[in-house]
DNA sequence: GATCAGTGCAACCCCAGAGTTGCATGTTGT
DNA sequence: ACAACATGCAACTCTGGGGTTGCACTGATC
């Protein structure tokens, strides 16, 4: 995964109430109506941020009957995490690297 | 590292031109002005932005003189990429068990 | 001590996006 | 067919934040 492919994922990440929504997902799969019942904003706002949170991968629509209930994507918050902790090794080393020039002058 | 704390440093993580910032500290540490030199903002907005990542402990100020180099944490990279792991891998678990709940009814 | 580079602070512009209301469009059940 | 519920779409408000310009301040350097 990508530096680019990651902005996105946390730009995602960064907001409280896509959290809460990822929380309320978190104890099973429910539509925006149902989680428009449980948290303190519209069902339209909570439409936009399933769309967004669709837009990165972090959840996934399955229609069931008439409705569209979102499931959590487990797997590309592992992955995500995954991607930064490579980004961060890198950086260590790098840094490391560097310093350990910088010593030797 | 609790959820609560990830949030800001993902609403960090989520802008291209912080990550440019890092990325041109991972070469070494700079100042903001160093720093103006070689991307396309105004020094000062590269000085809010380092306050940003200072603020989520991405960054950290190093007096040099009259300037001001900045330095990235790496440790905290990884720190949140395994606090992300964490919260990826409880979902996923407890997702598991209440699809395999779902399945025996 | 005069000059110059680096930083800090404040005011301002502008737009993305978080949230709302309102209405139209399905889709299910009776 | 009709009522009820769920979703989708559009327009609107408004705050936050990314970016800028301008100026004041501080610390080196000659």
């Amino acid at each position: 995964m990508t530096s680019e492919t990651l902005v996105p994922v946390f730009a995602a990440l960064g907001d409280e109430t896509r959290w809460s929504i990822l929380a309320a997902l978190g104890e099973g799969d429910a539509s925006a109506s149902a989680l428009a019942g449980r948290l303190p904003v519209t069902r339209q706002a909570i439409a936009k941020h399933l769309a967004v949170l669709q837009e990165v991968g972090l959840v996934e629509p399955v229609r069931v009957g008439r409705e569209v209930r979102f499931r959590v994507i487990g797997a590309q918050l592992t992955e995500t995490a995954r991607g930064l902790e490579t980004v961060g090794a890198q950086w260590d080393r790098r840094l490391a690297a560097i310093r350990e020039i910088a010593e030797g002058l």
